[in-house]
DNA sequence: GTGGGTGCAAAGTGTTTGCAAGTGT
DNA sequence: ACACTTGCAAACACTTTGCACCCAC
């Protein structure tokens, strides 16, 4: 069930497509509720499957056009885990510096936010004569099972 | 010119094959010496010419399955910039824990080391429940001709 | 001699795009 | 009506792989 910060992030989404010019099509519309009623991550394929539960006919392109709206509009973040697909995050308005820590083995996720990180990057950069965009910083770890018993057991590959 | 590391890493590599009862072809010998006798990072593409010049009987297929190797010897660090190619980095061995700022309009790329941020990861993942194995802080930013000019004159695409 | 290595070209994978038809405004 | 959108399938860019021949050890 979406909490009033999922449903205020559709609503900026849909206000964003209508300052575009752009239009809200069902397609789009069964992609948009996907994405602001869940609040998981979720790669292209994933999200290309749960729309068509809504709309069967969504396409792929059409959520690959999509995507981009999505990422443009600062409602949702792209993330880059060193796979070969790309990991949506929906609920990035709200925690717009939060960072990931990823277990190498099950790939368990956990997001956490931290002020003094995003202080020093900001120093740094600047130091470096850049402007930081956006940052992300990616620990590859191992969590409490993979450390305790060799394997975590969520592993599903 | 190689540095004296740079030699030790390429011996250490030599070594690693041996180790691994792989064999030193005329091939991967074109390509260890043009990974270790740059400090510059380079995609696969930028290695295969490189190697080409040494000897023009490298093929692509050859590179992509030496770059493997490589990584997997630890003495060259495979990262993930969000663009549709991934960057070797052959100084890696002697800075393990070293960042990059990327500026999205030229590509240029700036490294960096602060121990204070490798503390405050670690704490971090501690507290969180997870050991570190490797980090990545990715920092997509404008650089300074970025910011002046509005585009970097030695952007080329 | 033989098991690993190589080049080539074909296959893979995730993503993008040209086009003709469809649709929100 | 008009411009924006869509689905489809072909195209793309990078990487991987099957295969027959080759060569380091």
């Amino acid at each position: 069930m979406p909490t009033p910060d999922r449903t205020a992030a559709k609503e900026k989404f849909m206000a964003f497509l209508e300052q575009k010019n752009l239009r809200i099509t069902t397609q789009r519309r069964a992609i948009v509720d996907t994405v602001f009623g869940t609040d998981q991550h979720f790669t292209a394929e994933q999200l290309l499957e749960w729309a068509r539960e809504r709309d069967a006919s969504v396409s792929r392109a059409t959520v690959y056009r999509t995507l981009p709206l999505l990422t443009e509009s600062g409602l949702v973040h792209e993330m880059d885990f060193g796979k070969d697909y790309k990991i949506y995050d929906p609920n990035y308005a709200d925690h717009p510096n939060h960072n990931h820590i990823i277990c190498d083995d099950c790939d368990k996720i956990v997001e956490f936010e931290s002020e003094k990180l995003n202080e020093l990057e900001n120093e740094i950069s600047h130091k470096l004569g850049f402007s930081v965009k956006t940052q992300q910083l990616r620990i590859n770890a191992s969590c409490e099972e993979m450390k305790k018993l060799g394997a975590c057991k969520n592993k599903d590959h």
